[in-house]
DNA sequence: GCAAAAATATACCAATTGGTATATTTTTGT
DNA sequence: ACAAAAATATACCAATTGGTATATTTTTGC
């Protein structure tokens, strides 16, 4: 690994949690060179401008919940278990997000709605993934004669999505932490009764 | 109605919609006088500074959005017809909060959440309100034996917004706007298995 | 229709923004 | 350990930012 590499993690590291918190319009350079300790001639050695920077942040940013899906999602388990393992991250992951300035995707899609293109083709693409991936377990269980043949997989997977996030707003916005937790297990039992045969 | 106070309300109609889709750091001062055809005076004359308009434009974006809440919840229907009514609101008003950059909550809401104190608490005091109002409904149809009692009304009342909250930023980051409906209406079905007797 | 008052425009301000050319320091392979 | 290369710091840039003092225009009550 080399210094360049090791340095350019390190801006990305200490950079992301500020573009989370900040946004890309509200996180001006001295507050990148204030976080890092760098100087702007290092910023911009390691990094092309501003915007290359944060897209760097937001796939930062990502890779954390991206690793804990797919630990979820891809066991040899049941499909119900995969489902619950994919609920069980997000409940204990939910602290690390709520002090990291809240769902990466969402905070990205809402800044990047007017303008950042390029932010906004990455959101919108992981969504989507998000959905055929949860869709497929749900599908899977479907085959297997665990879950109810007559549930629409990919409804079903996005309303479980957009529940997830609609609950991480309110908490964030209420700041009521342990409303998070609450609304996520009632969830979970709704979609649990609606799936299961 | 005074001449200024039809040029605050035209510059807040004016810029509204700007405020939410650019946020309030996004948005600069040429934006606001571009928008207006008014001079940095004129909005000065009006507003005390760039916060204050800020607020002046969520209250007015909310509005909207309090007034169907109103006329949706306050009627002498019984509880599910309110909640059913309620959802038809949303469905209904969907393209214009589509067109008009989202749900105004949500965007505030992000982009509050560092600096902004003030809007960040006009934001947070309108979701608990909204929850309460819901909680209340859903509370009086279990009195009345409409509901099933055993449902807890807050956690439910949770749900069904972070549901919403949750199918908007959806829509609107893969932009399809037919999710939001569908995943609306499939909350609502699913809702009322939960809560009819 | 005419002063007084209110609203708006003009012309400015210091501070900050993202970004860059160049000088200096630090890593690197040998 | 030393020269070449890479990384970082310094010092600058034009443009834009939010904001204001003052001049001008428009509205208002009489």
């Amino acid at each position: 690994m080399t210094k360049a590499e090791r340095t350019r993690q390190f801006i990305v590291e200490s950079v992301a949690p500020i573009f989370n918190k900040k946004g890309a319009y509200g996180t001006s350079l001295s507050d990148i060179t204030e976080a890092t300790g760098l100087t702007k001639g290092a910023i911009y050695g390691n990094f092309k401008d501003k915007d290359n920077l944060a897209v760097a942040c937001f796939e930062h940013n990502l890779k954390f919940f991206q690793k804990g899906l797919f630990k979820a999602l891809t066991t040899t388990d049941n499909s119900w278990n995969k489902l619950e393992r994919f609920f069980t991250f997000y409940e204990e992951g939910f602290e690390q997000v709520y002090e990291n300035g809240g769902c990466a995707l969402m905070n990205s899609s809402v800044e990047a709605d007017d303008g950042y293109p390029l932010l906004k083709e990455r959101v919108s693409v992981t969504f989507t993934n998000w959905k055929k991936e949860l869709a497929a377990v749900i599908t899977e269980g479907q085959m297997s004669g665990e879950f109810k043949a007559e549930v629409h997989a990919s409804e079903m997977a996005n309303l479980i999505i957009a529940g997830i996030e609609g609950s991480i707003l309110i908490a964030k916005s209420t700041q009521n932490k342990n409303s998070f937790g609450t609304t996520l297990n009632y969830l979970k039992s709704i979609i649990e009764k609606q799936l299961k045969q």
